[in-house]
RNA sequence: GCGGGAGUAGCUCAGUUGGCUAGAGCAUCAGCCUUCCAAGCUGAGGGUCGCGGGUUCGAGUCCCGUCUCCCGCUCCA
């Protein structure tokens, strides 16, 4: 790997520059949860809103949904969670191992690791989905789990959102939104976290055609990461081998970057067959058959879907972007951010503080926030530190007032990743910086 | 959850066998200097040393508990 310390550094850039803090610090912090600050929150608008542009505003056959997170618990029962997510599991008191009660050597009573016999603890249950309590008594009937998939939102309103949207299969539905998993082995920061948010899409299909759809949407998710920015070598697909396929898939590839830590995913293509409708058909007693118009073929939709880690795309983006680079001997520390998620779109600076420079400066921030252009003005200091300070939170552009601009009203604007500079007449301003924008 | 390591300022760390009002660099803020790529000058703010208890005349330093992080292991739908 390039850089071992990236991730520490990254750590600890993200929390001084206001990008993610740990929850709840102030109290020792909690385990493997964390708070996006104010460029974070913007970071991870930037990126769920350029997902749900390209899935749901650039389409005419996806639409949208928002579910809710508590869900009736017999959804986590036809959906496999209830049973797959609870293994019982003991520990060798000799090697401190841990494997499932229902193993057989473990069924023996011998330590499959180093041979020790009857040195068992008594099973524990893991439950890898949190459970609450729906209404204000405590009582085991009233138990609802905290998802730990958005995905089922989308099947259990497959036919609602069929039927008022008037789709015709194949069609898709697009949800961003929390998934809660009780992790053993949380941890590299924001990739493994406890509470975490999925940007997914259930794209329903005709038996038979769903392959041809795997396809196609492993090539469209794969271009669409890379129009993130992300440098293509440190990308590659993972295709599960029977052993790694889940009890839905027929077939799986996960979308790979190579973190500090190693090869790890953060999106995952599945093809879920009709497992899931068929599930839920099962368990509801409800008809969740499509009905084809013309032909009046009635089919359980197969499903492929995209599914994609928010939280895991914002720590590639990061880790991605962060370069150290030597500029005229020194070092600077830049985050080379796609311009169209970066928190913040143009810094103004005066050259210096006088001669009418602060408040031109301070005039054209105002505009171009105005236009809705995220924008951040800065007088302290030399005008070098301050382009060092907008590298570090990967800001694209720098607009620079100097005694020049007060005479004829140009500006220079100054490329974070180039660090060309070029004159510009402030009343193109705005027009510049929105045709690099797209 | 188990084993090992670690927690001192926003960040990186120093704090001698327990002993002055707990320090440094960077960062931040105010002012000065700067007419385009930081680390010049002056000053300021910021730490109940993760938290709780104990031993002691005295605890950042020793003991116990607890929380969090890191590395392994188990598990990753």
């Amino acid at each position: 790997m390039a850089d071992p310390d990236l991730m520490d550094k990254l750590v600890s850039l993200t929390k001084r520059r206001g990008y993610i803090f740990q929850s709840s610090e102030i109290y020792g912090g909690t385990g493997s949860v964390w708070d996006y600050g104010p460029l974070g929150v913007e970071l991870k608008r930037n990126i769920k809103e350029r997902w749900w542009s390209s899935m749901v505003h650039e389409r005419d056959d996806i639409e949208g949904l928002d579910a809710a997170i508590l869900m009736h618990p017999r959804v986590w029962e036809a959906s496999g969670h209830v049973e797959g997510f609870t293994d019982p599991l003991v520990e060798c008191t000799n090697c401190h191992r841990r494997f499932r009660a229902d193993a057989p050597e473990v069924q023996d009573g011998q330590c499959p690791v180093c041979g020790t016999r009857d040195a068992f603890t008594e099973p524990r249950m893991f439950n890898l989905m949190f459970k609450t309590f729906m209404g204000p008594v405590e009582d085991s009937s009233s138990t609802v789990y905290i998802r730990p998939e958005t995905a089922q939102g989308i099947y259990v309103n497959f036919l609602n959102v069929q039927g008022a949207a008037r789709q015709k299969v194949p069609f898709g539905i697009a949800q961003i939104g929390k998934a809660f998993r009780n992790e053993i082995t949380p941890g590299n920061f924001i990739f493994r976290t406890r509470e975490f948010e999925q940007a997914e899409m259930q794209f329903f299909v005709k038996p038979g055609d769903d392959e041809e759809w795997f396809e196609r949407w492993m090539e469209q998710r794969m271009e669409w990461q890379k129009g993130l920015g992300i440098r293509p070598e440190r990308l590659r697909f993972h295709e599960h081998g029977p052993d790694e396929l889940a009890h839905y898939a027929k077939k799986a590839y996960d979308i790979e970057y190579e973190f500090p830590f190693g090869w790890k995913e953060f999106e995952g293509i599945h093809n879920r067959t009709d497992y899931d409708l068929s599930r839920h058909e099962e368990y509801s007693g409800k008809r969740l058959e499509y009905i084809d118009a013309p032909s009046n073929e009635r089919f359980i939709p197969y499903v492929v879907e995209t599914s994609m880690g928010v939280d895991r795309t914002l720590l590639v983006v990061l880790a991605d972007a962060y370069r150290e680079e030597e500029v005229d001997g020194d070092t600077r520390v830049v985050l080379k951010l796609h311009p169209e998620i970066a928190p913040t779109k143009v810094a103004v600076f005066p050259l210096v503080k006088k001669e009418g420079m602060p408040e031109m400066a301070q005039k054209i921030a105002d505009e171009l926030r105005g236009e809705a252009i995220p924008s951040f003005y800065d007088q302290s200091g030399a005008i070098g530190r301050r382009y060092r300070r907008q590298d570090e939170v990967g800001t694209p552009w720098c607009v620079t007032v100097d005694g020049q601009s007060v005479e004829d009203g140009t500006v220079t604007i100054r490329d974070r990743d180039s660090l060309d500079q070029i004159r510009v007449s402030t009343d193109k301003i705005v027009s510049w910086v929105r045709d690099r924008l797209g």
